[in-house]
DNA sequence: GGGAGAAATGATATCGTTGTCATTCTCAGT
DNA sequence: ACTGAGAATGACAACGATATCATTTCTCCC
């Protein structure tokens, strides 16, 4: 029979103030507001740290100061490389600034979001990032009452819990549908995972594009092999198939992928565009037309958001539309029609 | 001048245990304890729960029980795709017990990885998994004292600090040399990252090949773009390169794509492999050879190992060896020599 | 030299929970 | 009815830091 792990007893602020010949609240100040000890205290606390191999402990001081120097980061799930460099950006920038993250994911789950976003605000974070909008109004409900720094992202929205930075995920697909009018191409299908988000972008496209489209929906996260096989669905739904807009660059890899084992050519013979802009969406063969959306600001501009908002800065505008670029590439090349027109 | 967020009054277990007219100590013990109280006394605070909207303040209750239920996970950067499958199990498991999930980023930085590991420490995790082992020695002496269950994955140790759970990525590097070896090629290249363990397959595979090879080095992490780089280096370094042995599948994807460009099919002009059996790998044209790891199962474990440990399980084996698979795809299968001659 | 004001330090209470020990209550067994 | 074991509950202190208010020491200027 084994004792359960306990921590060995680490020195706290105690033992670094006996060290230093101190009072234990001189020791903190020493350290959290250095600015309103002497010098020759500061250097004495400082040394005595060293000594005695301190580390704060933030739980403690977290708990009296109600500044746990957390923020929660909520996504899908890790496998939506989408939010990835979001998620990287925002980590470093939090990490500049003494900030942690705290990983949780949902996917796609209504239940699972109010489970993790409760077990968030259980450990009391100084704000939270969403990836998405948080879907569940139960959930939605829980969180204007805890009164948390809140940002939703990825997204826009008419009623913000509190922050938004993202863009118009239908006006993504109205943007494709006029950019794929003006190549003259008629048969035009989509492949799309089954998120929200995506399924809004299905939404614009169709709404511009005037008329019902033949639509591959395959479950999220999507990936290659579920491109290949969007690719054969939409064919069966239209043989005469011209292009693929799809909803995320990895899916239109998929059907790259396919069309080159079908022997249809790209761009000749199938125009495809992505959505994301991943890091080898400008390096294939063809290159990817694709949505650039600039994820890693987003995440700086949340966690710097959340930052301001803890020092005290007042709120800024709540919801802030960062737009998104259609690059154009090889794979939607052979456009009969220049794309400046008016 | 804006006062800074500071969170709305939360009702307290003080407050649920005056709604349901016992004490606080008693609540307490509803919620975590249930087994101890009466049936009539556990309904009657579970119902004040609802009627108050309490979320209990874990920070509170890990302050005096000595347990945060959060688990630090520490990796390069969410960059690194063959990690995320490790991660992505390691937050399910974890959050199944209740336990959630830091995120640090080292960026294969020794000080990084000593100030995310300080960061980290400061916060009282009840575990640690890190993706890799811990490099800096500084950071290794710290986490001895700190005496906190620690898991380092994705490669075994002579000397590990607690527990390891991974594979011999020299082996790996070995096994592909004895089987490039089995094809008769001559001409092998090497791309590869510019990570430690990328170099200790390297170096496992230069040494069971018996002598050196061409090798293009690029900055971790890896990508397509440089994948299609390292051709041209490698071209540059053997014009008669018949086969490329990559760190990441994504190299190789990159090294596929080059070949195209220039015209050289694979397998047949250039055998390629990876490493790290990515989801798209399967589905390529060709699909790519490489080394399969069960990343999700690493995840799994270590976050079992950490949960067990803080029950009091005594410690198992603390060297486990998962080992590796090589699976052969079409994108080196024009070997001429079968796979099972002895 | 005296006193005002700032700088530096200290004492005490407190954050919200759980561990420990003490107390009350219930009920079977004699 | 009495004892004692066990169940159920409670009182109190403590976790390790910071907020608040109080006190001491120093500096500077008239």
């Amino acid at each position: 029979m084994t004792a359960p792990f306990t921590p060995t007893k680490a020195p706290t602020l105690q033992d670094v103030a006996r060290a230093a010949g101190v009072s234990q609240i001189t020791a903190s100040r020493a350290l959290g507001n250095p600015g309103i000890v002497s010098d020759t205290t500061r250097a004495r606390v400082q040394q005595a740290v060293i000594d005695t191999g301190y580390i704060p402990n933030l739980l403690a001081g977290g708990l009296k100061s109600k500044r746990s120097r957390m923020v929660a980061g909520i996504l899908p799930a890790l496998a939506v490389a989408q939010f990835l460099p979001t998620v990287q950006s925002l980590t470093a920038a939090l990490a500049q600034g003494g900030y942690q993250l705290l990983l949780g994911e949902t996917f796609y789950d209504p239940q699972r979001e109010e489970e993790v976003l409760t077990a968030m605000v259980s450990r009391q974070p100084d704000g939270i990032v969403v990836m998405g909008l948080v879907e569940s109004e139960q959930a939605r409900n829980r969180l204007r009452k805890a009164g948390i720094p809140l940002v939703e992202t990825w997204d826009i929205s008419d009623d913000p819990l509190d922050m938004v930075i993202g863009f118009s995920h239908p006006q993504v697909g109205s943007a494709l549908a006029e950019y794929f009018q003006r190549t003259g191409l008629q048969h035009v299908g989509i492949a799309t995972g089954s998120d929200p988000r995506a399924l809004q972008r299905r939404d614009g496209f169709v709404a511009t594009w005037g008329r019902a489209v033949p639509t591959a929906v395959v479950p999220a996260p999507s990936n290659l092999e579920l491109g290949r096989k969007a690719l054969g669905e939409l064919l069966a739904q239209d043989p005469q198939l011209q292009a693929v807009v799809c909803s995320s660059d990895m899916l239109a890899h998929g059907i790259l992928v396919e069309a080159r084992a079908r022997g249809l050519r790209v761009p000749q013979d199938l125009a495809v565009s992505g959505f994301g802009n991943a890091d080898f969406s400008a390096h294939m063969l063809p290159s990817i037309t694709t949505v650039h959306v600039d994820g890693p600001r987003i995440g700086q501009l949340a966690a710097q958001r959340i930052m301001d908002r803890c020092r005290g800065v007042p709120p800024q505008k709540s919801v802030l539309d960062l737009g998104f670029t259609l690059i154009e590439r090889e794979s939607t090349a052979a456009v009969p029609v220049p794309l400046n027109t008016p």
